[in-house]
DNA sequence: GACAAGCAACTTGTCAGGCAACTAGGTCAT
DNA sequence: ATGACCTAGTTGCCTGACAAGTTGCTTGTC
């Protein structure tokens, strides 16, 4: 029997499903399953964890969605041969936490200084005329006293874009949109952002944008740097308990 | 029809849940549902796309896996706050893509350099001692005439570990691992690669041991990135076509 | 005896219907 | 007006069933 105790205490608890996916993902990643090998069959599943084959079906659906698992018709389930997910979990578990998000923001320091340095090798004229547009465009809406926050976000898309690597683009969007959902979360419970704050922003991002043009790698990644340095200094001000 | 253009990367056809997946997602995301906002009850989904309720909550299932969507019980389902998944998505279409493992190399790189330089920073006397282990671990290996593929990773997490970021050390996992499926994969097909090898790599992590025991972040990155760019060149061998 | 065609059992994909647990909004008695 | 109550609606979960596809064994033929 498998009686699910640990609800009571808030209106959601996992679902039988939650724990069947966890526990087959755990049994694979701890090898209980090889690569290539065949799964039990839903039935057999469905008898061993005492729970329905709609359950089970569901389970599987998700580690094959996370491609851990690849399913034939007919056949029978099948452990993917690299044994290993296709997707990265960023377990976030609180908005609010932040360790966590002081985590993140490193990590989107790392990723989008080395972007900024390969867009410098391999921007094309046309990734320059989007940058230059995207500065514009914020520098306009300074002039309406407006905080740009679209066109900040345009700016740095823009820039990954220029490394030609989807996976820097991927990432650094992901990363980048979470610290954003975070700050403006925060934002709601305390005071707004300075009006002036913008045009630091802009200046730091003309850096940037001079060196990529440059075609100067160490000096974009230079400019990158100082620029997260100071957007996680201004960030830290949400950090604050 | 069946426009499959994102996932559901390998079985044989898509299934409903894969393509109601891909649809409900790509409307969230589209932001025509917004966040906060109520889905439709699985009954009209159902009935809008045509299918059956257990596909439609197999589908809303691996929503709520990526942290699209959260329900409650007798309430409904919901999009979530933040609008955006929880989790990345490393789409890997083939393993034997050559540019796509050109892509995620280089984002290894990225990583991992700036995973050592905060190392260097922030390693405790328990991460020494586990490098060191490592180290140790690797040489006999040398000495055994083994190729210490294993000890070679072992190293690598012990540095990620060191960072005390946990997103470092899951991503980096992650990317790394997917590097090297893809390359014990493709070493099946052409020839072994040469014995004398694992020395050179061994040196290579002892400049990076003695740059992370010094606390010397920019000689740790740059022992990185040398020993990284070497390990790429040594990759490109099966990139060739 | 070897081999190929075909058949039967098994497995996944999908559907239908139903009951239990829970939520929310309106109703009714006080 | 206000609080308890009740009912319709929704998700969570189950049983049962059929269709589509695969695999392995049987059977018939040479």
């Amino acid at each position: 029997m498998a009686p699910n105790n640990h609800q009571s205490l808030i209106g959601r608890g996992p679902s039988l499903a939650d724990v069947l996916t966890q526990k087959l993902s755990d049994e694979i990643a701890s090898g209980q399953f090889k690569p290539g090998e065949k799964l039990p069959t839903e039935q057999q599943i469905a008898e061993t964890y005492g729970v329905s084959r709609p359950i089970v079906r569901e389970a599987i659906g998700r580690l094959k969605h996370d491609g851990v698992v690849v399913s034939r018709q007919g056949a029978g389930a099948f452990v993917a041969e690299s044994g290993s997910p296709a997707v990265f979990r960023l377990q976030v578990s609180d908005f609010t936490d932040r360790d966590e998000i002081r985590g993140i923001v490193e990590l989107l320091m790392a990723v989008e200084s080395s972007a900024t340095e390969l867009a410098a090798l391999r921007r094309t004229d046309e990734d320059l005329a989007s940058l230059q547009g995207q500065l514009d465009a914020m520098q306009a809406a300074i002039d309406r006293g407006e905080p740009g926050v679209d066109e900040d976000v345009s700016f740095h898309r823009a820039i990954v874009e220029a490394t030609k690597n989807p996976f820097f683009r991927d990432l650094s969007d992901f990363l980048d949109r979470r610290v954003r959902t975070f700050i403006r979360t925060a934002r709601s419970n305390t005071a707004r952002g300075q009006a002036g704050l913008t045009a630091l922003v802009q200046n730091e991002h003309q850096a940037i944008f001079e060196a990529i043009r440059a075609g100067d790698a160490g000096r974009a990644r230079s400019a990158a740097e100082e620029h997260l340095r100071n957007a996680a200094d201004r960030l830290a001000l949400y950090l604050r308990p």
